[in-house]
DNA sequence: TATCATGGTCACCGAGCGGTGACAAGCCCG
DNA sequence: CGGGCTTGTCACCGCTCGGTGACCATGATA
Protein backbone atom coordinates (compact mmCIF):
# COMPACT_ATOMS: atom_id res chain seq x y z
CA UNK A 1 0.00 0.00 0.00
CA UNK A 2 2.60 2.53 0.95
CA UNK A 3 4.99 0.87 -1.67
CA UNK A 4 8.03 1.60 0.35
CA UNK A 5 10.85 -1.18 1.15
CA UNK A 6 12.30 0.26 3.77
CA UNK A 7 9.39 1.26 5.75
CA UNK A 8 7.51 -1.79 5.25
CA UNK A 9 10.55 -3.55 6.24
CA UNK A 10 10.28 -1.22 9.10
CA UNK A 11 7.02 -2.11 10.29
CA UNK A 12 7.26 -6.29 10.15
CA UNK A 13 10.57 -5.53 12.73
CA UNK A 14 8.43 -3.03 14.86
CA UNK A 15 5.26 -5.71 14.64
CA UNK A 16 7.78 -8.08 15.86
CA UNK A 17 8.48 -6.52 18.99
CA UNK A 18 5.05 -5.48 20.11
CA UNK A 19 3.93 -9.20 19.38
CA UNK A 20 6.90 -10.28 21.59
CA UNK A 21 6.28 -7.92 24.33
CA UNK A 22 2.77 -8.54 24.13
CA UNK A 23 1.87 -12.49 23.30
CA UNK A 24 5.69 -13.96 24.11
CA UNK A 25 7.41 -15.72 21.74
CA UNK A 26 5.20 -18.33 20.59
CA UNK A 27 2.61 -16.27 18.89
CA UNK A 28 6.06 -15.58 16.24
CA UNK A 29 4.42 -16.97 13.44
CA UNK A 30 4.66 -15.74 10.07
CA UNK A 31 0.73 -15.52 9.82
CA UNK A 32 1.07 -12.86 12.91
CA UNK A 33 3.82 -11.34 12.32
CA UNK A 34 2.13 -10.51 9.09
CA UNK A 35 -1.14 -9.70 10.60
CA UNK A 36 0.35 -7.52 13.26
CA UNK A 37 1.77 -5.05 10.36
CA UNK A 38 -0.93 -5.05 8.31
CA UNK A 39 1.42 -6.32 5.59
CA UNK A 40 1.05 -9.49 3.48
CA UNK A 41 3.31 -12.42 5.02
CA UNK A 42 4.80 -13.18 1.96
CA UNK A 43 6.89 -9.55 1.93
CA UNK A 44 8.41 -11.38 5.15
CA UNK A 45 9.85 -13.87 2.59
CA UNK A 46 10.55 -11.29 0.19
CA UNK A 47 12.45 -9.34 2.95
CA UNK A 48 13.90 -11.58 5.05
CA UNK A 49 13.65 -14.25 3.60
CA UNK A 50 11.57 -16.20 6.12
CA UNK A 51 11.31 -16.03 9.88
CA UNK A 52 14.61 -17.35 11.09
CA UNK A 53 16.27 -13.74 9.14
CA UNK A 54 13.98 -11.46 10.06
CA UNK A 55 14.32 -12.55 13.94
CA UNK A 56 18.02 -12.57 13.57
CA UNK A 57 17.31 -8.80 12.06
CA UNK A 58 15.24 -7.79 14.84
CA UNK A 59 17.51 -9.58 17.60
CA UNK A 60 20.48 -7.43 15.93
CA UNK A 61 18.62 -4.10 15.83
CA UNK A 62 16.47 -4.27 19.15
CA UNK A 63 17.89 -2.56 22.28
CA UNK A 64 16.07 -5.26 24.83
CA UNK A 65 19.13 -4.80 27.38
CA UNK A 66 20.22 -1.78 28.87
CA UNK A 67 24.28 -0.91 29.17
CA UNK A 68 25.60 -1.04 32.08
CA UNK A 69 25.86 3.01 32.38
CA UNK A 70 21.87 2.89 32.17
CA UNK A 71 22.13 0.37 34.51
CA UNK A 72 24.07 2.17 37.15
CA UNK A 73 22.57 5.35 35.97
CA UNK A 74 24.27 8.79 37.70
CA UNK A 75 26.78 7.29 39.67
CA UNK A 76 27.78 10.44 41.43
CA UNK A 77 24.70 10.47 42.76
CA UNK A 78 24.70 6.88 44.22
CA UNK A 79 25.49 6.07 47.98
CA UNK A 80 27.97 3.66 47.81
CA UNK A 81 31.16 2.36 49.20
CA UNK A 82 32.24 -0.63 49.90
CA UNK A 83 32.21 -3.73 46.62
CA UNK A 84 28.98 -5.42 49.05
CA UNK A 85 26.79 -2.07 48.29
CA UNK A 86 27.79 -1.98 44.48
CA UNK A 87 26.81 -5.28 44.46
CA UNK A 88 23.08 -4.18 46.28
CA UNK A 89 22.75 -1.62 44.23
CA UNK A 90 23.33 -3.12 41.12
CA UNK A 91 20.91 -5.83 41.76
CA UNK A 92 18.34 -3.39 42.85
CA UNK A 93 18.70 -1.83 39.62
CA UNK A 94 18.79 -4.59 37.51
CA UNK A 95 15.35 -5.46 38.55
CA UNK A 96 13.90 -2.19 38.13
CA UNK A 97 15.30 -2.59 34.72
CA UNK A 98 13.79 -6.30 34.30
CA UNK A 99 10.42 -5.27 35.34
CA UNK A 100 10.30 -2.51 33.00
CA UNK A 101 11.06 -4.19 30.24
CA UNK A 102 8.42 -6.65 29.21
CA UNK A 103 10.10 -7.93 25.82
CA UNK A 104 13.78 -8.57 27.52
CA UNK A 105 11.75 -11.01 30.20
CA UNK A 106 10.28 -12.55 26.78
CA UNK A 107 13.10 -13.67 25.60
CA UNK A 108 14.59 -14.66 28.92
CA UNK A 109 11.61 -17.14 29.11
CA UNK A 110 12.52 -17.86 25.16
CA UNK A 111 15.75 -18.36 26.35
CA UNK A 112 14.44 -20.69 28.60
CA UNK A 113 12.56 -22.79 26.85
CA UNK A 114 14.12 -23.12 22.87
CA UNK A 115 17.87 -23.82 22.15
CA UNK A 116 18.05 -22.70 19.11
CA UNK A 117 20.74 -20.76 17.08
CA UNK A 118 18.83 -17.52 17.75
CA UNK A 119 18.22 -17.48 21.17
CA UNK A 120 21.91 -19.28 21.99
CA UNK A 121 22.86 -15.69 20.00
CA UNK A 122 20.33 -13.81 22.46
CA UNK A 123 22.05 -15.53 25.08
CA UNK A 124 25.17 -14.52 23.62
CA UNK A 125 24.69 -10.63 24.30
CA UNK A 126 23.00 -11.04 27.27
CA UNK A 127 26.06 -12.77 29.39
CA UNK A 128 28.15 -10.07 27.74
CA UNK A 129 25.97 -7.40 29.50
CA UNK A 130 26.82 -9.80 32.55
CA UNK A 131 30.24 -9.81 32.23
CA UNK A 132 30.03 -6.07 31.68
CA UNK A 133 28.26 -5.40 34.59
CA UNK A 134 30.66 -7.73 36.35
CA UNK A 135 34.12 -5.64 35.36
CA UNK A 136 32.55 -2.14 36.47
CA UNK A 137 32.14 -4.20 39.97
CA UNK A 138 35.13 -5.14 39.81
CA UNK A 139 36.75 -2.05 39.29
CA UNK A 140 35.01 -0.84 42.06
CA UNK A 141 36.88 -3.01 44.44
CA UNK A 142 38.93 -5.75 43.67
CA UNK A 143 37.07 -9.23 44.46
CA UNK A 144 38.13 -11.15 47.37
CA UNK A 145 40.19 -13.99 46.35
CA UNK A 146 38.63 -15.94 49.34
CA UNK A 147 35.39 -15.57 47.77
CA UNK A 148 33.74 -16.48 44.17
CA UNK A 149 32.14 -13.50 43.63
CA UNK A 150 31.11 -14.38 40.00
CA UNK A 151 29.70 -17.32 41.52
CA UNK A 152 27.67 -15.40 43.70
CA UNK A 153 26.46 -13.49 41.76
CA UNK A 154 25.37 -15.64 38.90
CA UNK A 155 22.81 -17.34 41.99
CA UNK A 156 21.34 -13.88 42.45
CA UNK A 157 20.70 -12.47 39.65
CA UNK A 158 19.36 -15.71 38.28
CA UNK A 159 16.91 -15.51 41.50
CA UNK A 160 15.64 -12.03 40.42
CA UNK A 161 15.30 -13.40 37.16
CA UNK A 162 13.50 -16.65 38.12
CA UNK A 163 10.64 -14.82 40.26
CA UNK A 164 10.47 -11.86 37.91
CA UNK A 165 9.65 -14.36 35.30
CA UNK A 166 7.20 -16.53 37.36
CA UNK A 167 4.94 -12.70 38.71
CA UNK A 168 3.12 -13.31 34.86
CA UNK A 169 1.72 -16.04 35.63
CA UNK A 170 1.53 -16.93 39.44
CA UNK A 171 1.87 -14.41 42.33
CA UNK A 172 3.39 -16.75 45.43
CA UNK A 173 6.40 -18.40 45.79
CA UNK A 174 7.56 -20.13 48.78
CA UNK A 175 4.88 -18.74 50.36
CA UNK A 176 5.67 -15.38 49.42
CA UNK A 177 3.24 -13.12 47.71
CA UNK A 178 4.55 -11.35 44.64
CA UNK A 179 1.12 -9.61 43.80
CA UNK A 180 1.96 -6.81 45.92
CA UNK A 181 4.95 -4.58 46.84
CA UNK A 182 5.03 -5.97 50.10
CA UNK A 183 6.57 -9.41 48.61
CA UNK A 184 9.26 -7.65 46.24
CA UNK A 185 9.90 -5.75 49.32
CA UNK A 186 11.08 -9.26 51.30
CA UNK A 187 13.52 -10.20 48.32
CA UNK A 188 14.95 -6.91 47.76
CA UNK A 189 16.03 -6.66 51.98
CA UNK A 190 16.74 -10.92 51.25
CA UNK A 191 19.19 -9.62 48.49
CA UNK A 192 20.47 -6.60 50.75
CA UNK A 193 21.22 -8.85 53.76
CA UNK A 194 22.54 -11.46 51.88
CA UNK A 195 25.08 -9.23 49.43
CA UNK A 196 26.30 -7.26 53.21
CA UNK A 197 26.64 -10.55 55.41
CA UNK A 198 28.30 -12.15 52.02
CA UNK A 199 30.59 -9.70 50.64
CA UNK A 200 31.80 -8.12 53.13
CA UNK A 201 31.69 -10.53 55.97
CA UNK A 202 34.95 -11.91 57.20
CA UNK A 203 35.39 -15.34 55.47
CA UNK B 1 -6.92 -53.90 20.76
CA UNK B 2 -6.87 -54.87 24.75
CA UNK B 3 -10.21 -54.05 25.43
CA UNK B 4 -9.61 -52.87 28.86
CA UNK B 5 -10.88 -49.28 30.00
CA UNK B 6 -8.31 -49.12 32.78
CA UNK B 7 -5.12 -49.98 31.25
CA UNK B 8 -6.09 -47.78 28.11
CA UNK B 9 -6.63 -44.88 30.66
CA UNK B 10 -3.35 -45.75 32.20
CA UNK B 11 -1.59 -45.95 28.84
CA UNK B 12 -2.28 -42.41 27.99
CA UNK B 13 -1.61 -41.10 31.22
CA UNK B 14 2.12 -42.88 30.73
CA UNK B 15 2.13 -41.37 27.48
CA UNK B 16 1.22 -37.94 28.69
CA UNK B 17 4.22 -38.54 31.49
CA UNK B 18 6.98 -39.94 28.64
CA UNK B 19 5.81 -36.85 26.71
CA UNK B 20 6.15 -34.56 28.99
CA UNK B 21 9.56 -35.56 30.06
CA UNK B 22 11.37 -36.11 26.80
CA UNK B 23 9.49 -33.09 24.82
CA UNK B 24 7.78 -30.39 27.05
CA UNK B 25 5.02 -29.18 27.35
CA UNK B 26 4.58 -27.80 24.15
CA UNK B 27 4.18 -30.94 22.27
CA UNK B 28 1.41 -31.90 24.81
CA UNK B 29 -1.79 -32.21 22.32
CA UNK B 30 -4.48 -34.97 21.99
CA UNK B 31 -3.13 -36.32 18.89
CA UNK B 32 0.75 -36.38 19.96
CA UNK B 33 -0.31 -38.28 23.18
CA UNK B 34 -2.56 -40.81 21.19
CA UNK B 35 0.02 -41.62 18.97
CA UNK B 36 2.46 -41.64 22.13
CA UNK B 37 -0.31 -44.01 23.94
CA UNK B 38 -0.75 -46.10 20.27
CA UNK B 39 -4.14 -45.30 21.12
CA UNK B 40 -6.90 -43.33 18.92
CA UNK B 41 -7.20 -40.05 20.35
CA UNK B 42 -11.07 -40.28 20.45
CA UNK B 43 -10.46 -42.15 23.67
CA UNK B 44 -8.90 -39.63 25.67
CA UNK B 45 -12.24 -37.77 24.82
CA UNK B 46 -13.90 -39.96 26.08
CA UNK B 47 -12.45 -41.72 29.04
CA UNK B 48 -10.90 -37.92 30.22
CA UNK B 49 -13.09 -35.57 28.73
CA UNK B 50 -10.66 -33.89 26.83
CA UNK B 51 -7.13 -32.33 27.24
CA UNK B 52 -7.61 -30.57 30.12
CA UNK B 53 -9.33 -33.38 32.49
CA UNK B 54 -6.36 -35.24 31.22
CA UNK B 55 -4.17 -33.46 32.60
CA UNK B 56 -5.28 -32.53 36.00
CA UNK B 57 -6.03 -36.60 36.17
CA UNK B 58 -2.20 -36.40 35.42
CA UNK B 59 -1.50 -33.60 37.32
CA UNK B 60 -3.33 -35.46 40.56
CA UNK B 61 -1.26 -38.77 39.99
CA UNK B 62 1.91 -38.10 39.13
CA UNK B 63 4.73 -37.46 41.42
CA UNK B 64 7.18 -35.05 40.32
CA UNK B 65 7.75 -33.35 43.44
CA UNK B 66 9.76 -35.88 46.44
CA UNK B 67 8.35 -35.25 49.72
CA UNK B 68 10.25 -33.54 52.20
CA UNK B 69 10.98 -37.33 53.68
CA UNK B 70 12.83 -37.81 50.38
CA UNK B 71 14.43 -34.29 50.32
CA UNK B 72 16.24 -35.13 53.45
CA UNK B 73 16.99 -38.91 52.87
CA UNK B 74 18.56 -40.70 55.69
CA UNK B 75 18.69 -37.84 58.53
CA UNK B 76 20.89 -39.70 60.79
CA UNK B 77 23.22 -40.20 58.67
CA UNK B 78 23.34 -35.96 57.84
CA UNK B 79 26.22 -33.98 59.34
CA UNK B 80 24.75 -30.93 60.05
CA UNK B 81 24.36 -29.05 63.13
CA UNK B 82 23.22 -25.57 63.03
CA UNK B 83 20.20 -24.37 60.55
CA UNK B 84 22.85 -23.34 58.03
CA UNK B 85 24.21 -26.48 57.69
CA UNK B 86 20.80 -27.39 57.44
CA UNK B 87 19.50 -25.27 55.02
CA UNK B 88 22.79 -25.56 52.96
CA UNK B 89 22.47 -29.58 52.94
CA UNK B 90 18.68 -29.29 52.08
CA UNK B 91 19.85 -26.86 48.82
CA UNK B 92 22.01 -28.99 48.07
CA UNK B 93 20.63 -32.23 47.84
CA UNK B 94 16.80 -30.32 46.14
CA UNK B 95 19.72 -29.15 43.25
CA UNK B 96 20.50 -32.93 42.97
CA UNK B 97 16.69 -34.08 43.13
CA UNK B 98 15.90 -31.20 40.52
CA UNK B 99 18.83 -32.94 38.08
CA UNK B 100 17.52 -35.98 38.15
CA UNK B 101 13.74 -35.12 37.30
CA UNK B 102 13.22 -33.99 33.72
CA UNK B 103 9.19 -34.16 34.15
CA UNK B 104 9.40 -31.59 37.28
CA UNK B 105 12.08 -29.29 35.25
CA UNK B 106 9.63 -29.45 32.71
CA UNK B 107 6.56 -28.57 34.62
CA UNK B 108 8.62 -25.82 36.31
CA UNK B 109 9.41 -24.79 32.92
CA UNK B 110 5.37 -24.68 32.01
CA UNK B 111 4.53 -22.77 35.62
CA UNK B 112 6.75 -19.74 33.91
CA UNK B 113 5.43 -19.93 30.91
CA UNK B 114 1.30 -20.92 30.64
CA UNK B 115 -0.86 -19.17 33.79
CA UNK B 116 -3.75 -21.48 33.12
CA UNK B 117 -5.93 -23.09 36.17
CA UNK B 118 -3.63 -26.46 35.69
CA UNK B 119 0.16 -24.87 35.86
CA UNK B 120 -1.90 -22.97 39.13
CA UNK B 121 -2.71 -26.31 40.51
CA UNK B 122 0.94 -28.02 40.33
CA UNK B 123 2.33 -24.37 42.05
CA UNK B 124 0.14 -24.64 44.34
CA UNK B 125 1.22 -28.58 45.00
CA UNK B 126 4.82 -27.23 44.61
CA UNK B 127 4.70 -24.36 47.47
CA UNK B 128 3.29 -26.94 49.87
CA UNK B 129 6.02 -28.65 48.90
CA UNK B 130 7.98 -25.49 49.91
CA UNK B 131 6.50 -24.97 52.91
CA UNK B 132 7.27 -28.58 54.09
CA UNK B 133 10.77 -27.84 53.56
CA UNK B 134 10.73 -24.56 55.48
CA UNK B 135 9.07 -25.95 58.49
CA UNK B 136 11.70 -28.94 58.40
CA UNK B 137 14.13 -26.42 59.06
CA UNK B 138 11.51 -24.52 61.70
CA UNK B 139 11.83 -27.61 63.76
CA UNK B 140 15.44 -28.04 63.50
CA UNK B 141 16.37 -24.82 64.76
CA UNK B 142 14.01 -21.49 65.13
CA UNK B 143 14.66 -19.13 62.80
CA UNK B 144 16.36 -16.04 63.85
CA UNK B 145 13.81 -13.10 63.98
CA UNK B 146 15.92 -10.64 62.74
CA UNK B 147 16.20 -11.94 59.08
CA UNK B 148 13.67 -13.64 56.45
CA UNK B 149 15.13 -17.11 56.15
CA UNK B 150 11.68 -17.28 53.94
CA UNK B 151 13.00 -14.64 51.51
CA UNK B 152 16.41 -15.79 51.81
CA UNK B 153 15.72 -19.52 50.79
CA UNK B 154 13.17 -18.04 47.97
CA UNK B 155 15.94 -16.42 46.13
CA UNK B 156 18.18 -19.26 46.39
CA UNK B 157 16.22 -21.76 45.64
CA UNK B 158 14.94 -19.62 42.54
CA UNK B 159 18.28 -19.65 41.25
CA UNK B 160 19.08 -22.85 42.17
CA UNK B 161 15.88 -23.46 39.79
CA UNK B 162 16.46 -21.12 37.42
CA UNK B 163 20.32 -22.34 36.54
CA UNK B 164 18.74 -25.61 36.42
CA UNK B 165 16.42 -24.75 34.02
CA UNK B 166 19.01 -23.08 31.87
CA UNK B 167 21.41 -25.55 31.32
CA UNK B 168 19.43 -27.82 29.34
CA UNK B 169 19.15 -25.07 26.23
CA UNK B 170 22.26 -22.71 27.12
CA UNK B 171 25.74 -24.23 29.25
CA UNK B 172 26.90 -20.53 30.47
CA UNK B 173 25.50 -17.86 32.29
CA UNK B 174 27.41 -14.90 33.51
CA UNK B 175 30.50 -16.66 32.04
CA UNK B 176 29.71 -19.43 34.37
CA UNK B 177 30.18 -23.04 32.21
CA UNK B 178 27.57 -24.93 33.40
CA UNK B 179 28.08 -27.98 30.72
CA UNK B 180 31.16 -29.20 33.13
CA UNK B 181 30.84 -30.61 36.57
CA UNK B 182 33.08 -27.31 37.82
CA UNK B 183 30.58 -24.70 36.78
CA UNK B 184 28.19 -26.74 39.28
CA UNK B 185 31.06 -27.08 42.32
CA UNK B 186 31.29 -23.14 42.07
CA UNK B 187 27.21 -22.78 42.46
CA UNK B 188 27.69 -25.36 45.09
CA UNK B 189 30.40 -23.90 46.62
CA UNK B 190 28.40 -20.33 46.65
CA UNK B 191 25.57 -21.32 48.26
CA UNK B 192 27.36 -22.84 50.64
CA UNK B 193 29.31 -19.42 51.25
CA UNK B 194 25.77 -17.67 51.23
CA UNK B 195 24.12 -19.46 53.53
CA UNK B 196 26.56 -20.07 56.10
CA UNK B 197 27.27 -15.95 56.15
CA UNK B 198 24.16 -15.36 55.92
CA UNK B 199 22.27 -17.67 58.21
CA UNK B 200 24.65 -18.09 60.87
CA UNK B 201 26.70 -14.67 60.92
CA UNK B 202 25.70 -11.82 62.86
CA UNK B 203 22.97 -9.19 61.85
C1' DT C 1 4.60 6.21 -25.19
C1' DA C 2 6.39 1.53 -24.30
C1' DT C 3 9.37 -1.17 -21.21
C1' DC C 4 10.56 -3.06 -17.07
C1' DA C 5 12.01 -3.56 -12.36
C1' DT C 6 9.89 -2.72 -7.88
C1' DG C 7 6.37 -3.17 -4.28
C1' DG C 8 2.11 -5.26 -3.05
C1' DT C 9 -2.17 -8.41 -3.44
C1' DC C 10 -4.50 -12.75 -3.84
C1' DA C 11 -5.37 -17.48 -4.15
C1' DC C 12 -3.76 -21.59 -3.27
C1' DC C 13 -1.09 -25.83 -1.43
C1' DG C 14 -0.08 -29.63 2.00
C1' DA C 15 0.20 -30.65 6.73
C1' DG C 16 -1.03 -30.68 11.35
C1' DC C 17 -4.16 -29.38 14.81
C1' DG C 18 -8.54 -30.12 18.03
C1' DG C 19 -12.82 -32.24 17.81
C1' DT C 20 -16.92 -35.37 16.33
C1' DG C 21 -20.12 -38.86 14.24
C1' DA C 22 -20.73 -43.40 12.43
C1' DC C 23 -19.64 -47.93 12.74
C1' DA C 24 -17.25 -52.57 13.85
C1' DA C 25 -15.73 -56.07 17.35
C1' DG C 26 -16.20 -58.27 21.64
C1' DC C 27 -18.64 -59.34 25.90
C1' DC C 28 -22.27 -59.95 29.52
C1' DC C 29 -26.83 -61.12 30.59
C1' DG C 30 -31.55 -62.11 29.39
C1' DC D 1 -29.58 -67.43 20.63
C1' DG D 2 -30.06 -62.38 20.57
C1' DG D 3 -30.29 -57.64 22.37
C1' DG D 4 -27.52 -54.10 24.50
C1' DC D 5 -23.42 -52.23 26.44
C1' DT D 6 -18.59 -51.38 26.27
C1' DT D 7 -14.26 -50.77 23.78
C1' DG D 8 -11.87 -49.50 19.91
C1' DT D 9 -11.44 -48.00 14.71
C1' DC D 10 -12.00 -44.96 10.91
C1' DA D 11 -13.24 -41.17 8.25
C1' DC D 12 -14.22 -36.70 8.31
C1' DC D 13 -14.84 -31.52 9.59
C1' DG D 14 -13.09 -26.68 10.05
C1' DC D 15 -9.24 -24.16 11.11
C1' DT D 16 -4.55 -22.33 11.29
C1' DC D 17 -0.03 -22.91 10.09
C1' DG D 18 4.29 -22.15 6.95
C1' DG D 19 5.25 -21.53 2.29
C1' DT D 20 4.79 -20.41 -2.92
C1' DG D 21 3.31 -18.96 -7.69
C1' DA D 22 0.78 -15.87 -10.43
C1' DC D 23 -0.81 -11.60 -10.99
C1' DC D 24 -1.69 -6.33 -10.47
C1' DA D 25 -0.11 -1.39 -9.73
C1' DT D 26 3.24 2.12 -9.81
C1' DG D 27 6.82 4.90 -11.30
C1' DA D 28 11.38 5.70 -13.44
C1' DT D 29 13.69 5.41 -17.72
C1' DA D 30 14.58 5.12 -22.67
Amino acid sequence: MVRDKAETKARILAAVGRLLAESGFRSLGVNAIAREAGVDKVLIYRYFEGLPLLLQSFAQEGDYWPTVDELVGDESAVNAETLADWMAYLLSRFSDQLQERPMTQEILRWELLEGNELTRELANVRDKFALDSLNFLAEKESFPPDKDIPAISAVLVAGVVYLMLRTKSSSTFMGIDFSSPAGWQRIQAALDTIVQLTVDGKP
